[in-house]
RNA sequence: GGGCCGAUAGCUCAGUCAGGUUGAGCGCUCGGCUGAUAACCGGGAGGUCCGCGGUUCAAAUCCGCGUCGGCCCA
């Protein structure tokens, strides 16, 4: 039976050392796809045992692609939870230009996660991908591609062409993002993610605007917006990036009609003096007349109070008088000329126009008087439409002066200034001028300095629903909350109007219809929901299911109705509208109904911060506009990928980190445990490729964690669907239930946390667990009980308490490490078991092996241990060598009990021969104080004799540390009364020679001392050197390569005698040990000389003929 | 310019809500172990808790003013 086991284990070394050797990192890998294989000894045990023992992420993840692909383990994973209760994740559609960078990676990580956690928390999951894939940003890359400059090229292309390419790119991007997203192991719904240029998708923008806009939330009309001139298209502010620019700046004078003088205005955009209309004051300011000389010439103006000095000294005038103080609310209606009303007649001089308001926006700055055009600037236009001004505005889309820019014409606005500047210094009306370096708005894709300009636009008009907005804030739960209450609530109060409409080509067509001659009212226009009604209502033949809704074929469709004959709008939607409906978009409602009904609102979104005023905001928008809800109940915010340093990674600073260079050095599951291991509420990370490589390391912590019982258990024919922990439950052991009860509050932890939306803290607890708890304790603690060569129970109690504790483990780390897990797994089971770690339950604490005592038993023996150790350390006696006592002097009755509970494990741990302990009341009796003089108190009461009495007192040895005793030491030495105080001494604790000591902590919190005996002993010396001889055997044996079975013949020459015949009443211990057979003289065999603790010894051995054992 | 968030060991972070001697992991270093061994274990060093001011017996923690970084807005 021996030689049957030694053939046995030879074998599966034999296959194991092969295995790792003829691994081949390309093509699928057969011993993963032959998960029934046979044995090699011929058995056909229930688990593989062909493990690499090497961790390599690379090919684990070659590995398990093809497993995933060979078992359809995704769309099975899908179906095996097909019948839970429904959940509903809305993805985020990531924008289709570019590559997936490290934050892209991040939420696609996290989303993947959650998804899974949730799932086999028990939930049928929607996991489906969306693009977002219409929009400006991809125009223009497409003009840089054609190498067009402005909508004219486009034109002159076609713009049917032009939307093709636009398509194209699009999906060429789409296709390079699903690649990246699918290699670092995300499980999501790729054969069929929602794109928002699919026809059910356009539907679903279509009918969530017709809601809107029957809710009467629909407005088209005049609004001042940021004008893109190169792109000839409104842009929204978020759209708007700012940048210093030099600009011109002019003080003009505006002469009064009624009365003497001239207000005198500040502006950097001269270009807007042509639709001048009227000049604001703030009422409360004060302003000032004055009379100020220039070259003997005079003027009058009107200044804003503190304002003057500086207006004047850049007009060079050489000296000022004040005439009067006025109050702006003095001045309101005076009267005015404009400056340029000769050059442009077209400027409206009616009633109301030309004349001083007040406006809240006034300050004294610059002049204190500002200049007003509600045909361009945003807040000129809201008081000029407050008073009833018209809006003039003489510029096209594309900033060139119109025929109402009267001598203007035909200039661009920004070449303009130059000319009108001119013109006012002629007319004498130029205060003064120069230039200034501010910040500027830029078109975000083209880099053009953006014009401000009053123009026709669509709207939904959520400041109308403002109270409902906000009210349904309430209604999602926001993680951290804080986002949610400060961010965007502030956001959402001061949201203005939503312009939803552009002036371009890629983008879902706006579908209304207006009349000829429409007179501007909503109530005359037509909104087209879905594809069936538009197929109904248009003149022309069309197929509703076929129909493509882009331009420029939805341009041609016109609808006739009681005569009347109805144009679209030549306008598509802003690209932020598309994904606002995305909670029902990727159900494809309206088409597809039922599942709308069952799954909307959507239980989970998960986006960065940025998105607050993003996707956060226009879906809180849009669902509440067209359905008066929010679409989405939680929100998990995270944060921004930065550098190590926390600042953002950009090309130009050259601190990017590619997605593909950290799958490459660590793997995917390092990286995404790297991912995983941040904080995801909003805050931003900072990437670490330490971090990362320690997160490999755990992993491969976990590897050998995994692979180390193999080939014991299959030496021993361990069944783990037979033994299972119920059938090996009067086996277990103490550390078998520690580590079981452990296990169970890892369970608990890690639950809380993720319900929390702590995945971070989750996989702490876990790492933790498998690097603190299994492999640095439990799997030292069992190890004597799995290299025993007879079956015990207690041997299948270990193989069981791992095995099933390993099996937990797996499932636990899989929403993080996906590959890894299902590599484990597949090797931890046959295919009675589901085909992929991912269909598996989420774990539940089991109660029966709950034991909050014993796990703090062992926390406490742990800390023990340690300081043990350290002690040890101190002593310069090593764990081989036994201790003859241990003595635990415990600061409180709880570690008083565990120490005592678990006497032999600590035995056994620091090698002890003899655990004690010390409970809190009682002292140590070998210990002795001294103390330490502080002569700075000692010297003013002592006087003279202070040098005496410091002497005597730090000589002094006493077995008690109070004063009391202190005082008679003392006094007895110096032979009289010395009376000593708290403040002159400090204590501390004298140990014997033999006996060092040192404090045990927890987390830095002090709970007692370990004191250990070193004292010598030709016992403890003999088991010593024996051990130190053993170890040294074992080495050779590896050295040699033995088989660890194989038995052996062994001499030992110890020239120092005392320390040979120490060794020699071992001899027993050491052949047992290193399976030595025979002692005697080797001759032909490995032979070496070692040194050990100064003593020189030659070892020799020789392996044994298989027949001797 | 405004709002929100952050700054603690070389690195990544706990601790801050509820004030009471700053902790962990990694790294570094020294040592140990040697039937997981390209693995594993222990000890040690390492901190102006971003700065300045305030409240308090007592501040990493609360308050104010700054600096730096991030997001959003203008």
């Amino acid at each position: 039976m021996a030689g049957t086991l030694a053939l046995l284990l030879i074998l599966s070394f034999l296959i194991l050392n092969c295995q790792a050797g003829c691994a081949t990192s390309s093509g699928p890998d057969e011993r993963f796809l032959a998960r029934r294989y046979v044995g090699a000894a011929g058995d056909t045990l229930p688990y593989r045992i062909f493990i690499p023992d090497q961790y390599d992420p690379e090919a684990v993840e070659n590995r398990v692609f093809d497993y995933w692909q060979e078992v359809d383990a995704y769309e099975k994973t899908k179906e095996a939870f097909a019948d839970e209760e429904t959940f509903f994740f809305v993805d985020g559609p990531p924008y289709t230009s570019g590559a997936a960078h490290m934050g892209t990676t991040w939420n696609k990580t996290l989303k993947d996660a959650y998804i899974r956690q949730i799932r086999m928390s028990g939930h049928n999951v929607t996991d489906r991908p969306g693009y977002d894939m219409h929009g400006l940003p991809i125009e223009t890359k497409v003009e840089e591609r054609l190498g067009f400059e402005n909508k004219k090229d486009i034109e002159e292309f076609g713009m049917e062409a032009f939307i093709s390419e636009c398509q194209s790119f699009a999906n060429e991007q789409l296709e390079g993002l699903q690649d990246d997203f699918r290699s670092f192991g995300v499980w999501m719904d790729w054969e069929n993610p929602y794109k928002t240029v699919s026809p059910e998708y356009m539907e679903a923008a279509w009918w969530g605007f017709s809601q809107v806009a029957e809710r009467g939330l629909v407005d088209q009309g005049k609004r001042s917006i940021s004008q893109c001139p190169r792109c000839e298209t409104a842009i929204a502010n978020n759209e708007v990036e700012y940048e210093d620019r030099e600009d011109p700046t002019v003080y003009v004078a505006f002469p009064l009609s009624d009365r003497e003088g001239s207000l005198v205005i500040y502006t950097t955009t001269p270009w807007t003096i042509p639709a001048n209309e009227f000049v604001a004051v703030h009422e409360e300011l004060t302003y000032q007349k004055v009379r100020a000389t220039k070259e003997g010439k005079e003027e009058v103006f009107y200044i804003a109070e503190g304002c003057v000095e500086n207006v004047l000294q850049k007009g060079r005038y050489e000296d000022y008088e004040i005439l009067e103080s006025v109050s702006g609310s003095e001045m309101l209606d005076w009267e005015y000329e404009h400056p340029l009303a000769d050059e442009v007649p077209d400027n409206p001089d009616t009633e109301g126009t030309r004349q001083v308001y007040h406006a809240d926006y006034v300050e004294a700055e610059d002049t204190g008087l500002v200049h007003s055009a509600p045909g361009h600037g945003e807040v000129d236009f809201e008081r000029g439409t407050e008073l009833g001004l018209p809006v003039f505005c003489p510029i096209g889309a594309d900033g060139v002066y119109t025929t109402e820019g009267g001598k203007y014409e035909s200039q661009f606005v920004k070449d303009a200034d130059e000319k009108i500047t001119a013109d006012l210094d002629a007319k004498g009306l130029l205060v003064a001028s120069g230039t200034l370096s501010h910040s500027y708005g830029h078109c975000w894709r083209c880099d053009t300095p953006v014009l401000q300009m009053a123009t026709d636009q669509w709207f939904i008009t959520i400041t109308d629903i403002k109270d409902e907005l906000l009210r349904n804030i309430e209604d999602s739960e926001w993680h951290p909350q804080w986002a949610r209450d400060n961010r965007f609530r502030d956001f959402v109060e001061n949201a203005p109007d939503w312009n939803v409409s552009r002036q371009r080509y890629w983008g879902v067509p706006i579908p209304i219809w207006t009349p000829e001659n429409w007179s501007g009212g909503m109530d005359e226009v037509i909104v087209i929901g879905d594809r069936e009604e538009l197929a109904e209502r248009v003149d022309q033949e069309i197929d509703s299911t076929t129909v493509d809704l882009h331009r420029p074929t939805v341009d041609e469709l016109t609808i006739t109705d009681d005569g009347t004959t109805y144009e679209r709008v030549p306008d598509v939607f802003d690209v932020w509208l598309d994904s606002s409906v995305a909670s029902w978009g990727t159900l494809d409602y309206p088409g597809d109904q039922e599942k709308f009904e069952e799954l909307w609102p959507a239980d989970l979104i998960m986006e960065a911060h940025d998105q607050t005023r993003g996707w956060f905001w226009s879906q809180l928008g849009m669902g509440t506009a067209a359905i008066g809800e929010t679409p989405y109940d939680e929100v998990l915010m995270h944060g921004f990928a930065n550098d190590n340093e926390g600042k953002k990674m950009s090309k130009s600073v050259g601190n990017v980190v590619q997605p593909h260079e950290a799958i490459q050095k660590h793997g995917s599951d390092a990286m995404r445990c790297f991912l995983l291991s941040v904080n995801p509420q909003g805050e931003d990370m900072r990437f670490s490729w330490d971090e990362m490589a320690t997160m490999e390391r755990n992993l491969n912590i976990l590897w050998n964690v995994f692979r180390f019982p193999l080939p014991y258990m299959r030496m021993d024919g361990f069944d783990p669907t037979e033994t299972d922990l119920d059938a090996a439950e009067s086996g277990l052991e103490l550390a078998d239930k520690w580590i079981l009860a452990r296990l169970q509050t890892v369970i608990d932890e890690m639950t809380e946390a993720w319900d929390d939306f702590r995945q971070d803290q989750a996989l702490d607890s876990l790492l933790k667990f498998v690097v603190e708890d299994v492999s640095r304790f439990y799997i030292q603690v069992v190890r004597k009980r799995m290299w025993d060569e007879e079956d015990s129970p207690s041997k299948m109690a270990a193989y069981a308490t791992l095995y099933h504790v390993l099996q937990r483990i797996c499932a636990l780390l899989a929403p993080y490490a996906p590959f890894i897990t299902e590599e484990i797994h597949g090797a931890l089971t046959d295919e009675s078991a589901p085909d992929s770690v991912h269909m598996l339950s989420w774990p539940e604490a089991d109660e029966r092996w709950a034991d909050e005592q014993l796990e703090t038993d062992i926390e406490l023996v742990r800390a023990v241990e340690e300081a043990g150790s350290n002690a040890r350390q101190q002593a310069e006696r090593k764990l081989r060598w036994p201790v003859l006592r241990v003595v635990v002097a415990a600061g409180d009755d709880r570690l008083a009990e565990a120490v005592g509970r678990q006497q032999a494990l600590l035995e056994g741990r620091l090698n002890a021969r003899e655990v004690r302990v010390i409970v809190p009341d009682e002292r140590f009796g070998e210990l002795s104080y001294s103390a330490k003089a502080d002569m700075s108190v000692l010297g003013p009461t002592f006087g003279d004799r202070a040098g005496e009495v410091m002497g005597a007192l730090n000589e002094a040895r006493i077995d008690d540390p109070s004063l009391g005793a202190l005082e008679a030491a003392v006094s007895t030495e110096l032979g009289e009364e010395v009376s000593l105080t708290e403040e002159m001494v400090e204590f501390t604790e004298e140990t014997p020679e033999e006996i060092s000591g040192s404090r045990i902590t927890i987390e830095g919190d002090g709970l007692g001392v370990v004191y250990v005996d070193t004292a010598l002993t030709d016992g403890i010396e003999s088991e010593g050197y024996a051990r130190e001889v053993v170890r040294r055997v074992q080495e050779m044996r590896k050295e040699l390569d033995l088989p660890i079975d194989a038995r052996i013949r062994l001499d030992l020459e110890i020239t120092d005698s005392r320390v040979a015949n120490l060794v020699g009443e071992h001899e027993g211990l050491i052949s047992e040990e290193v399976r030595a057979d025979e002692f005697g003289a080797v001759d032909d065999g490995y032979r070496r000389e070692w040194e050990v603790e100064g003593v020189e010894m030659e070892i020799g051995i020789e392996a044994l003929a298989e027949s001797s054992a």
